[in-house]
DNA sequence: CTGCCAGGTGACAACGTTGTCAGGCCACAG
DNA sequence: CTGTGGCCTGACAACGTTGTCACCTGGCAG
């Protein structure tokens, strides 16, 4: 900057005056500094701008996501870097991996690098930590899951009506052994799955049989044995509810190794690609990442701009996407 | 900064000191300070710190991707993440969605930011403008694409390799008649593999039918509008070989809506997640993610550390996944 | 007792930028 | 001619931190 003010003969501030567009500089001053940056392809320092600038932002938000390589979390940084963009803002992300720890220490590294605003897919149970951490005014967005220990806006799809819609869109067709498998009951979005599930039943004067509904199914391979185990028993089920992408995979691949892929009816949790490539393409519920996506990014970037009434906490309504698995009827 | 010195009764400097882990502080000083710290709840201006100190680094890598939400570019960010995160360096991922004017703003942006360095799977055909960039003194490494008009580090798959070995995987059982679906030709990567297909075919004393070859195949619904006309010909194709991971999505789609997925063998270049799912399961030519992102981080972190060595090209061999798709024999 | 050294500490300048304010110039009214 | 006001411009301090160097203290050798 030195330089550019040498080489076009005015002081320090009037390039900064040219650099930042601001009114009052004269047209030939202006084109001599203007010229000088091109020449000397200068490129002012954004950080020390901030630091000078009263209230300046970094133009970065941090993002903590599950994992930024599976589908939902990859799909969900797209729409909040779109909504970013327009806000002249970059998308720090990295992934959790379900670590309680990591997720601590990546909070406390975002806060101290002074992001403007922090997406939050928690892997904690509590986060009370975060009391602390958003002492320094940064704001925070819960997506996923909802904040506890903490009050801060969050974005969550509405999980007990989407276990809700799975099971009516079986029982509707007929289904009454209906086999249903869930992530960690300590996580509130399976809880809410399984009980939107188990209403669906009661509402009908139903009861879903106990031995069906499995619990605490963490990965494929598990979802995998889960099913094959399930379709051993006397009485089988006629129909599966994955309670969470990866288990639909587990589903798929048990169904298939059974031949009973076109028997037994199928409905997955959140969408992802060529899930209507499969045989038979996969009936899901389906979670609009990309509105979800804005929805954070709104909240977000009204915080940043001074919002502070009352957290909100926003619920999305998933969508039955029928595609084929799921309208099988129940064998005779 | 300040309130910890008055608060614990030192300098500035000291707590500077006691912050940065310096030796040379009293036990007792060092204690004091500490407990400042903690009570005042102070966290050091990473910007300020980088200010003052000479040849800081901003603990940022920036990562130009085709974009974010597809699988390929997805695992990559993954991989990249976690190397960066043993040097401590947080990514920053962009999408370029093709947009080659996206890729010069985007570029500028992140040097103006002062990442440390540049990942870039490049949109645009040259990078010329590259190189006034890079004058700054931050380093680029390309990824799946190499550089054209900067010379910089590569590391891309094998394209020629990948598409001879899908070629010979089917001439091998047999397939006269292979289909194969290109990206624009003037991308070097489709190029390439279209060479690598024309070759194991010359190889072998045989000439690719020049119908059945297509190029500039942009999306999966072209893909499979182009599999239908092509299998509505006289002599219609007994394998088709998709070259690139949307393409493969089409193929399998119009293959489907034909009825004959278990006649035409099928080979995709790209793997994705559910390949192994489909009906018949996808054979693929694999590009192996992971360890490109590894190279790439390699590379970058050794020239932020200082290597000056000549720009390194690397070349990673694709592997032939067999599944099922690609080993339908050719009908008699 | 003096001189020297090592260890601990602080004052000050500097990093690259911008907010504040003062000053110079010119046009125009009185 | 003088005074007033508006338009440009620049000097200076400040943002939060750290490198440099000087200072102070106490211990120990001569």
């Amino acid at each position: 900057m030195r330089d550019v003010a040498a080489l076009a003969g005015v002081s320090l501030k009037t390039v900064s005056r040219v650099v930042n567009e601001e009114a009052g500089v004269s047209p030939d001053v202006r084109e001599r500094v203007t010229a000088a940056v091109q020449r000397l392809d200068y490129r002012p320092n954004l950080a020390a701008s901030n630091l000078r600038r009263t209230g300046a932002r970094s133009g970065l938000i941090g993002a903590l996501v599950q994992d930024v390589s599976n589908s939902f979390s990859a799909g969900l940084l797209r729409s909040l870097e779109d909504a970013a963009r327009s806000h002249r803002t970059g998308v720090l992300a990295a992934s959790l991996d379900e670590g309680v720890d990591r997720e601590q220490e990546l909070v406390h590294d975002l806060v101290t690098r002074r992001v403007d605003g922090l997406v939050l897919m928690p892997a904690s149970d509590r986060q009370d930590y975060l009391v602390a951490e958003l002492r320094t005014g940064t704001p925070a967005v819960f997506v996923d899951r909802p904040p506890r220990g903490v009050d801060v806006d969050s974005v969550v799809i509405d999980n007990l009506l989407g276990g809700r819609m799975a099971a009516e869109h079986l029982l509707d067709r007929g289904h009454r052994r209906i086999a249903a498998l869930f992530h960690l009951p300590t996580l509130t979005t399976a809880q809410l799955r399984r009980e939107g599930f188990t209403a669906a039943h009661t509402d009908r004067g139903l009861r879903p049989d106990p031995r069906l509904v499995v619990d605490g199914v963490a990965s494929t391979d598990e979802a995998s044995e889960v099913v094959h185990r399930l379709l051993d028993l006397d009485d089988p089920p006629t129909a599966v509810f994955a309670g969470r992408n990866i288990l639909a995979s587990g589903a798929v691949r048990a169904l298939r190794e059974r031949g009973v892929h076109h028997e037994v009816a199928l409905v997955g949790f959140d969408d992802f690609p060529l899930a209507d490539l499969l045989d038979p393409p996969l009936t899901v519920v389906r979670q609009d990442v990309t509105k979800i996506g804005r929805l954070v990014a709104e909240r977000l970037f009204a915080r940043i701009g001074g919002d502070t009434s009352p957290p909100q906490h926003l619920v999305v309504d998933p969508t039955l996407v029928s595609r084929g698995s799921g309208e099988i009827p129940p064998r005779a």
